[in-house]
DNA sequence: GTTAGCACTCAGTTTGAACGAGTGCTAACA
DNA sequence: TGTTAGCACTCGTTCAAACTGAGTGCTAAC
């Protein structure tokens, strides 16, 4: 369809508007890369590879700019193409401990560990859980006739909270009051455990303050297992891009990164290993010239989703490298977990 | 000093700037504001106060701006006059839970609760607590041959990671070990344990991994310990600001945000109940337009800091009054785990 | 002591000209 | 037939000059 030539001098205008931010003209291409013909055969494909839809200008007198179309050419070839040769990373595994950690303190990292790499926004998606059910709940002395009431699933979160129980009652009875606490619970869903004890009427005391943590916690619980959670991380580095120079598109930016209601209708839809949404792809007037790349992580059926967001005009090669890497690195860490 | 007209006038200058942001002109003042006399009489008062210092004029034919000598009288006056009439606020203890929460957690929810009333940026320091001593450690069982290790200090300060023990140790077996373990390092400063711990070398095993653990917690504990912790939200409010409608600007205040050390160097020499520092006041060149309010927290020798950071241009009385009244149900806060 | 009037100042905005990067077209060339 | 040099043209950008208007300071009268 694009011969030879009208391909590489695509590509020559794709890169150098990623690194520069600035319309590219004829005779920036034949200075920069060396395409052997002169800056009028140039133009004469440049208004070709314009007519097809890959390039747009901003006004008349201006170099042109990728359009969506362009973006889209680009990066379907790097994903169908490259996806077997992402490296693996040593150093990314470290920036999660050798120990293993809960799941949302992974998500914080990843996401840190994304944003970092980038110097963009990113995305941690934690899929909801619901069909979480209750493994352990144990009383933790301490100091002062408090107790810490541990709540475990069994897909492996972890909550907590602080009662104050009675000075009186020693490690032993505390100990003794989780077996029996996690006999009665153990195996049902958190759903259930919030139907049981809805039934209780608070009477005071420390058995039922107890139970009010044990409440608590499987609200808490109940609230997570019903909706995925997001993380974002990073959202102010839209500054850095020329693009959000103007402090309202900036404003606007932020907002979405804030609202997660419009980030999950962004993210959700999709099932291959690799998404990339470009520009207008997204939906989202506030994000228009933007792009978001996401891959998944995880195993069986338990998988999230990592994102970065930044100018349609960003680095696609590097940043999916860098999502793939970590992608893996998480998904290394969960099957540690399982097994 | 000030006559009582030329004070009257003052007020209503700073008050209409910090409502509107533009420099205030002698019209105004008489068009907005029942004074009773002429413009051209504001003029004569405007210029003394200029001569006094507690006015600037950006150029020579723009109003005036409070100079921070004005903002210094203004606050100075507000604290002096009304500090015993702010009231109590109960919806402000509700963005606590009625359960006693850890310490990070109720920063974390102050800094919010902050910034959503004030619409700036807030900050929370939690001192540092060089004695803390370990008062529980406790292994809870998880799914899958793995344990979730809990470390309690005699403060309350909570820390837990993720074990693989051996799916064949049951929870009565994790409990012995938990209380011999809790028998051993109870008492025992961290910086002790890490000590104790430094000794063993890595050889493996289940009991290997628990000690590891041990240690890691120790690790981050003593870090916590030794330094003061400080939370950060509500960064990118300062965007709403005109006098952040320049990026560059913003990118800077960011930075400082971002700049742990910058912010504890801000925050920290202070003794009094009510901090407010003006403009220059914070030789911070990045934020020399802002000021930063900070109030205790805290009862005995555990305290901490609130602060809000906003343009000098702030709502002084308004925030003041809302950082002393999460200022307060911290406090309780902390009372009741203390009790 | 207060005020009306007036000249003056100066940031911000508008206007218009010069500039220059870049294009499209045409004609010549290989 | 594809490539290239040349040239007219477009249009955003820049810069300076002119204009506008908010606001002041000063003076003289009340």
């Amino acid at each position: 369809m694009l011969d030879e030539r009208k391909r590489q001098i695509l590509d020559f205008i794709i890169q150098d508007y990623v690194d520069t931010a600035v319309p590219v003209g004829s005779r920036t291409i034949t200075r920069k890369y060396n395409v052997g013909v002169s800056p009028a055969t140039i133009r004469n494909e440049m208004s070709d590879l314009e007519a097809l839809g890959y390039l747009e200008q901003p006004h008349v007198s201006a170099g042109r700019v990728p359009s969506v179309k362009a973006y889209r050419l680009y990066v379907d070839d790097l994903i169908a193409g490259g996806a077997e040769s992402f490296p693996r990373d040593e150093e990314a595994r470290d920036c999660f401990s050798r120990f293993l950690v809960q799941q949302e303190d992974a998500a914080q990292s990843a996401a840190q560990a994304l944003c970092e790499r980038t110097r963009m926004t990113s995305l941690v998606m934690m899929p909801s859980q619901p069909g979480m059910r209750i493994a352990t709940l144990q009383l933790v002395p301490m100091p002062r006739g408090a107790a810490l009431l541990v709540m475990v699933t069994d897909s492996g979160m972890v909550r907590d909270t602080v009662l104050h129980v009675s000075s009186r009652l020693d490690p032993d009875a505390l100990y003794a009051i989780s077996r029996s606490m996690t006999e009665a619970f153990s195996g049902q869903s958190v759903q259930t455990v919030q139907r049981m004890l809805a039934a209780y009427a608070s009477q005071g005391g420390a058995e039922q303050r107890v139970l009010d943590g044990v409440r608590t916690l499987a609200d808490q619980m109940a609230r997570q297992a019903s909706e995925d959670t997001v993380f974002v991380d990073g959202a102010h580095n839209i500054l850095n891009f020329p693009e959000y120079a103007d402090v309202q598109k900036a404003r606007a930016f932020l907002s979405v990164m804030e609202s997660r209601k419009r980030l999950l209708d962004l993210i959700r839809e999709d099932s291959s290993f690799i998404t990339v949404r470009i520009g207008d792809e997204l939906s989202l007037p506030e994000i228009s010239d933007c792009s978001l790349i996401t891959v998944r992580f995880g195993v069986g059926d338990y998988h999230g989703l990592l994102g970065v967001i930044g100018p349609a005009r960003m680095p696609y090669r590097q940043t999916i490298r860098t999502l793939t890497t970590i992608s893996r690195s998480m998904t290394e860490l969960f099957s540690a977990q399982q097994a």
